[in-house]
RNA sequence: GCGCCAAUAGCUCAGCUGGAUAGAGCAAUUGCCUUCUAAGCAAUAGGCCAGGGGUUCGAGUCCCUUUUGGCGCGCCA
């Protein structure tokens, strides 16, 4: 079904029209001023311009086509010129109701579903996860939920950093430690010789030290980058050696992800793009893009109405080996190949802003995609310290992602021991949720594009505008629905609105399609975190003000009970898109 | 140097294509649990929306400018 406002801008609009308006002049949108009205229309001010009247004459017009509409029960215009709009209840309760039968749950669907790959996530294998990690995997995963909600078809994929240099240096100070490993050894066989099996931790240990070392040292550097090529070419001790990387990795990235209720339909990286490398150098070759500079290969991507310098984009690195650049492109012949998509969207740092656009810029000008698909930067902010610098952990190193989640969710599950609601069986999976809803909803109520400050405390105390709140307002419905016992019609409409609290209440529910277009249309999950709290605190106070279960009139009560059942569907609608589990109680 | 982004309550942030009295949470002060979960509800206090120009009937929002901060600017990803 259609938003709210959508349905009332076509009603206006109508208005406008038999008033002898341009109809576009009756977009209709949230009130701002509730203590008014609900719903307001603006257009006058611009018809008073295009016209050259008055706007409170225009908007007086409009609004004496208005009285009849059985949709108002008040259609007032006040001051300048301002439409002010509120819903005849018997409306309010026919939408709330319509939403209800609604399968989408009032959720508008997409006109043309398009097939969208979402490329989140993207850590890199060796590299623990760390917090840096969370806004990639979090975002990513909540705009995939929004995304096929709508109705679009959408593809996840991690895009593992598997194939740089961070290999190469994890391989070269592995070479250091075990020279004797028959991986290292230029004659080592992959049908005869094993390779040592590592763990996540071994190699998180080592590729922060290598790092470290390559900047100091030039001639490891040189041996890192050597490495890293020769991985890249085939040779087959440094690709055995580096599955087994990747398996060690990628098993600990799992169960990380897991805990954090992000999945990924594809497990690809950077060296599943390697086949395509030698196809994506042929293409560059033939449309003649390639120029050789200082030693590397680069492809111009410089346009006249560019304010800023524009590099060109290194496609071969001068000791021949490839870059991320590289992978990139070819990972976009990839997935033209395998899906040919209507949009591939990248939910990744905004520091990677000047790259994405070099490739998208090379990607169209090589033709590895129709000139109309769409590839789209995602940028998000970073996650900054109190200081204001990036996060980190009180001795200045990274706080890895699982101590975070860890963390938290010891918090909650104190939290959850001292409830008579929970049973002991369940703390510690109810205490992941919890916790994990605490640092997704803490993230995600952020704009995306902004940097914002990161409070580990804040997550602690769980009190307040927090992914908790929501949890805690869905287990006091629960408890309600569940006393007030069986006999219950789940399909038994609202049948009337008996407090102003209640009108508020369905007022909010009836936003969530405005809402979700705007968090769709923008890729804005803060959008829906807002809303969801609103939601929340309308119930909040619904619930404060009456009491349900004691209600003696019985048509009051079911109506009461279908209003609660309502929010609860919502609210856990709400949850679902930004990846968020609820809980039965805490 | 060039470019991008930001600056709103003590702190952390909202503020929809410019609209009517700038909103939350935390922190502070104060009420409310023999009654559906107090991880809650209600209330008080707190603002020259960084400074200065401009456009407009109307600007936190648009334009210009200054200041401050963050980020980016070919062989890391």
């Amino acid at each position: 079904m259609k938003a709210i406002t959508q349905t009332l801008s076509e009603l206006v609009s109508q208005a406008f029209a038999a008033a002898g308006y341009d109809p576009g002049l009756g977009a209709v949108t949230a009130s701002d001023r509730l203590d008014l009205c609900q719903f307001q229309c603006n257009g006058a001010f611009a018809a008073a311009k295009l016209y050259h009247k008055a706007p409170f004459a225009v908007a007086d017009q409009v609004a004496q086509v208005l009285q009849n509409d059985s949709a108002f029960s008040k259609v007032e215009v006040a001051k300048p010129g301002f439409l002010n709009l509120t819903l005849d209840d018997g409306y309010l309760l026919k939408q709330a109701n319509a939403i209800t039968q609604d399968p989408h749950l009032g959720i508008p669907q997409a006109p043309s579903p398009a097939a969208i790959i979402l490329d989140y996530g993207g850590p890199n294998i060796a590299k623990p996860l760390h917090i840096g990690h969370l806004r990639s995997a979090i975002i990513g995963e909540s705009i995939k939920r929004i995304l096929r909600a709508a109705g679009h078809t959408v593809v996840g994929d991690i895009h593992l950093g598997d194939w740089g240099l961070q290999i190469g240096l994890v391989i070269t100070e592995l070479q250091q430690r075990h020279p004797d490993w028959r991986c290292f050894s230029p004659d080592f066989d992959p049908q005869a010789d094993a390779v040592q099996p590592l763990t996540a931790a071994e190699l998180n240990e080592v590729y922060p030290l290598a790092s470290k070392k390559s900047k100091t040292d030039p001639d490891y550097a040189q041996r890192a980058h050597q490495a890293t090529y020769e991985l890249q070419n085939g040779r087959p001790g440094y690709l055995a050696l580096w599955q087994e990387i990747r398996r060690a990795s990628v098993a600990d990235m799992k169960s990380n992800y897991q805990k954090l209720g992000v999945t990924f339909d594809l497990w690809y990286g950077e060296s599943d793009a390697g086949r395509n490398i030698p196809r994506l150098m042929d293409i560059l070759d033939q449309k003649k893009l390639l120029t050789e500079s200082d030693g590397a290969m680069v492809v111009e991507v410089a346009e006249p109405q560019d304010k800023a310098p524009m590099p060109p984009v290194i496609v071969r690195k001068s000791d021949h080996s490839s870059i991320y650049a590289t992978t990139d492109l070819a990972t976009i012949i990839q997935r033209e190949e395998d899906f040919h998509p209507d949009k591939i969207w990248y939910v990744v740092d905004n520091r990677q802003e000047l790259h994405f656009t070099q490739v998208f810029r090379c990607a169209k000008k090589a033709g590895l995609v129709p000139a109309e698909t769409e590839l789209a930067f995602l940028g998000f902010g970073t996650m900054n310290g109190t200081d204001g610098k990036p996060y980190k952990t009180r001795d200045g190193g990274i706080m890895k992602l699982e101590d975070m989640i860890a963390t938290v969710t010891k918090g909650a599950q104190e939290k959850l021991e001292a409830s008579s609601f929970v049973d002991e069986a369940d703390y510690e999976e109810m205490a992941r949720r919890v916790g994990v809803a605490a640092i997704k909803f803490g993230d995600l109520i952020n704009q995306r594009a902004k940097d914002y400050v990161f409070d580990l405390n804040k997550f602690f105390s769980f009190e307040g505008k927090t992914g908790t709140y929501l949890l805690y307002t869905v287990t006091r419905i629960n408890s309600i629905l569940k006393k007030a016992g069986a006999p219950r019609d789940p399909a038994a409409p609202i049948s009337r609105v008996y407090t102003d609290s209640e009108r508020e209440l369905l007022l909010k529910i009836l936003m969530t399609g405005d809402v979700f277009q705007k968090a769709l249309g923008e890729k804005a999950p803060n959008y829906l975190c807002e809303h969801a709290y609103q939601l929340a605190i309308a119930f909040s106070k619904f619930y404060h003000d009456n009491r349900i279960i004691d209600e003696p009139d019985p048509e009051k009560k079911q109506s009461w009970l279908s209003l609660i059942a309502l929010v609860r569907r919502v609210l856990c609608l709400l949850l679902e898109l930004l990846g968020i589990e609820p809980v039965e109680h805490m």
